[in-house]
DNA sequence: CGAGGCGTTGAGGAGGATCAACCTTCGTGG
DNA sequence: CCACGAAGGTTGATCCTCCTCAACGCCTCG
């Protein structure tokens, strides 16, 4: 039944938060050397999922957190007559499973679109350590509060904006982020299909797949499939920002 | 500058959540008797917030929720651009501001659809309280993960519905929460515009207005201005769950 | 090397946007 | 208390963006 606990491997080996190269950008931000080492008891395991595999499923009971360490996520939701809606893409450093506070069950599924490693983060264990550490407490409501924020702009995204402007809006959205971990600005790997990127911007695959060519015969991108190098990025800004009004 | 300091008053009168008829669907749910009495210090003031007026704005600076008393709100991000899109509306025991503890600046505006009352709760107070008190952090953790959970909700809606569901789907929610607050299912006011509803739902005043049309020809509902009754309920489920197809 | 998944491109159609006219309701001030 | 104006709501005609259906090419992986 459920395929992940087959296949993806539980890892012993003690991870440290203090020596992960993601803690500026994870959980961890900003804590003191006694909360760190805290953090390094609590989250103790690692877990790898393989590509296509999930972590968890809709409806499954709701336990841990999990930070993405390497790889890469889509999270679904779907509805009862089976539309389903990509609700967002995760990268390293991000939190997974926070839907699943609400009622003790997750309410989406989260896949890896590549092999993948994170960290489990013992919910039970978090509240306590929240109870005992401002900072980590803290640290812990922003990051839901930044998830709601960034939910509030997906929306503004899809009930307001046309096709190339999403498109546009969703690319230097995933650049940004990559910059923010060493990578380059202007030339990204697409882990996910064009169907995947619709699902996201509330538009089908065919239209991803045009406007993409679109904004390679304007200049503003060079795409090989998967492959995109970003050629004109303030071009892009300005299509987010409406210039074709 | 800012007309709601100037228009809006703040009521120093005692009030419990304690003897409040929302504790049962807002904040205080669970709560003991102690941990009760300890948000009733916290949760000392009310604010009055006229028609049309705004709770906060976008860029004003965060330091506490706001727990619905009575009225109605609607909440707006807007881009650089001018484009604006309503996140939600809220009603009595519902919580708002949220947004502003990610970065400590809030993110939307919060604005009045009809004259209400909000309790404030300062945010540092709320924080310190859920260190001692762990059912009250439990509860306000669950409270921020279902605001993802709705978020993402809206973003199934807004980015696979097509109007007729999306209108339905709202439509339902309302009466659903009404009914949760005692209030009849079937016979609503609503509180706000064709204009809010479209840019909520993703579309325009007009084919807001044209589905409210299209409904009560098909017998579903009555629409008389802002006064809906509701004669049909199955049929818009049915509506929602993607019958047309 | 073949099959299947993914991506691209074209033609045609539909749903919702836009523009416009008109009606209703409500608040304000004379 | 009524008249007026503004804001909100309805409806129609037309247009455009994006969806749908379809054919075909490319890349990957067994």
């Amino acid at each position: 039944m459920q395929d992940t606990a087959a296949s993806s491997q539980l890892n012993a080996l003690k991870v440290a938060c203090s020596a992960c190269n993601l803690r500026e950008l994870c959980l961890p931000v900003g804590l003191s050397d006694d909360e760190m080492s805290s953090l390094d008891n609590m989250v103790s395991t690692r877990r790898s999922v393989k590509r296509g595999e999930s972590l968890f499923h809709s409806g499954d009971a709701f336990a841990a957190l999990y930070a993405v360490r390497t790889g890469f996520f889509k999270t679904v939701v779907s509805a009862t007559d089976g539309r389903e809606q990509v609700t967002g893409f995760q990268m390293a450093g991000e939190l997974i499973g926070l839907d699943g506070i609400s009622n003790d069950r997750h309410s989406c599924d989260a896949v890896a679109l590549e092999d993948s490693q994170v960290c489990l983060i013992p919910y039970g264990q978090l509240e306590s350590l929240s109870r005992e550490f401002t900072l980590l407490q803290h640290q812990f409501h922003k990051i839901m509060s930044r998830e709601i924020v960034r939910d509030h702009g997906v929306m503004l995204l899809l009930g307001s904006m046309r096709a190339e402007e999403r498109l546009a809006a969703f690319l230097l959205n995933l650049t940004q982020r990559l910059q923010a971990r060493g990578f380059s600005a202007s030339a990204l790997v697409l882990r996910m299909t064009r169907e995947e990127i619709g699902s996201y911007l509330g538009l089908k695959l065919e239209t991803v797949s045009r406007t993409f060519s679109k904004f390679q015969d304007e200049g503003y991108l060079e795409v090989k499939q998967r492959d995109i190098r970003i050629i004109d990025q303030d071009a892009l800004q300005r299509v987010v920002n409406g210039a074709g009004c």
